[in-house]
DNA sequence: AATGTCTCCAACCGCCCGCAC
DNA sequence: TGTGCGGGCGGTTGGAGACAT
């Protein structure tokens, strides 16, 4: 039986002496945007030939493009369930989630979100998350940052979430672990976000996004005391604790003991940034 | 209306890794 | 074991459109 593999490399075999493989038609190598009928070329060739072998397909397509630049017009655009348009709340806290988890590993953020490229992720945390930190004046990569975004940021859209579901008590879930005494602070998430946040997690070989705990419902937001320093060790063990709430992030109080990041310009800023642009 | 500036994102580049020989 | 090639990944760039002046 024949496997998608020798599939491809038989027919890329076959093109191999084919008219139109020859090397003296790759003297002039196109860049640039894509036209329809390179799109038309390269989907069709796909299609009949499968995925893979990007040199090879470039060769034989008659596309004038390097390999690299067929593979990624193929990935990023052309192949099927590619997911076009903005990225939803869902996926935006997802990605937070997980890029505090692995960086700037974009692919396999990309892995949890089905039809969603690592370029598109990698350009939504750039023109928004970036210059969210620009703004700040502060480092991406700092801790304070990173605290801006799991005390600040995941919260709101969390809020946000739930707002636009519109879920009532008895359709959401409250996100406490079962020590937390200031339930008055519970973060509440709609299960169906959970439950997207669950699918996008399966199938992970080795590490499974913080976000979730075994039973894939319960959320543990809320760290016991002193839970407002945030430390990659407390992110391994499947633990996010987004409090001690908002409170530390009212002006005057400052963030962590640290630093005098948190000014009340800053601050005020970001909130504004997150109530009106996220 | 014309020009300058900013934002977003598709595409390119260079490095690295795995595999075949 | 060394080498070359193909493919994947993250970083960067450039152009088009939106917006401001």
């Amino acid at each position: 039986m024949e496997t998608a593999y020798t599939h491809v490399m038989r027919s890329l075999s076959d093109c191999g002496s084919s008219a139109t493989c020859g090397s003296e038609e790759q003297a002039a190598i196109r860049k640039g945007s894509w036209t329809e009928d390179e799109d038309f070329l390269l989907t069709n060739f796909v299609s009949i030939h499968g995925e893979g072998h990007w040199n090879s397909v470039a060769r034989c397509s008659g596309l004038k493009r390097t390999g690299k630049s067929c593979r990624l017009r193929w990935l990023n655009y052309l192949r099927p369930n590619v997911r076009r348009g903005n990225i939803t709340l869902q996926e935006q806290l997802l990605i937070l989630e997980l890029h505090s988890r692995w960086g700037n590993r974009w692919s396999k953020i990309a892995e949890q979100l089905p039809g969603r490229t690592d370029n598109e992720i990698k350009n939504y945390w750039r023109t928004r998350v970036v210059k969210l930190a620009r703004q700040l004046k502060c480092d991406v990569n700092s801790k304070q940052f990173r605290d801006a975004l799991r005390f600040v940021w995941m919260p709101r859209l969390m809020e946000r979430i739930n707002a636009s579901t519109g879920g009532s008590s008895n359709d959401q879930t409250t996100f406490c672990s079962n020590t937390q005494a200031h339930s008055d602070s519970c973060v509440m998430a709609n299960p169906q976000m959970l439950l997207e946040v669950s699918s996008y997690s399966s199938g992970v070989e080795n590490v499974q996004p913080p976000s979730l705990s075994e039973s894939s419902v319960s959320y543990n937001l809320m760290g016991g005391a002193g839970s407002n320093n945030w430390s990659p060790d407390s992110a391994e063990m499947g633990q996010f604790n987004y409090s001690d709430n908002m409170q530390a992030f009212e002006p005057g109080n400052g963030f962590g003991g640290v630093d005098n990041l948190w000014t009340d310009e800053n601050i005020w800023f970001l909130q504004q940034q997150l109530a009106d642009d996220i």
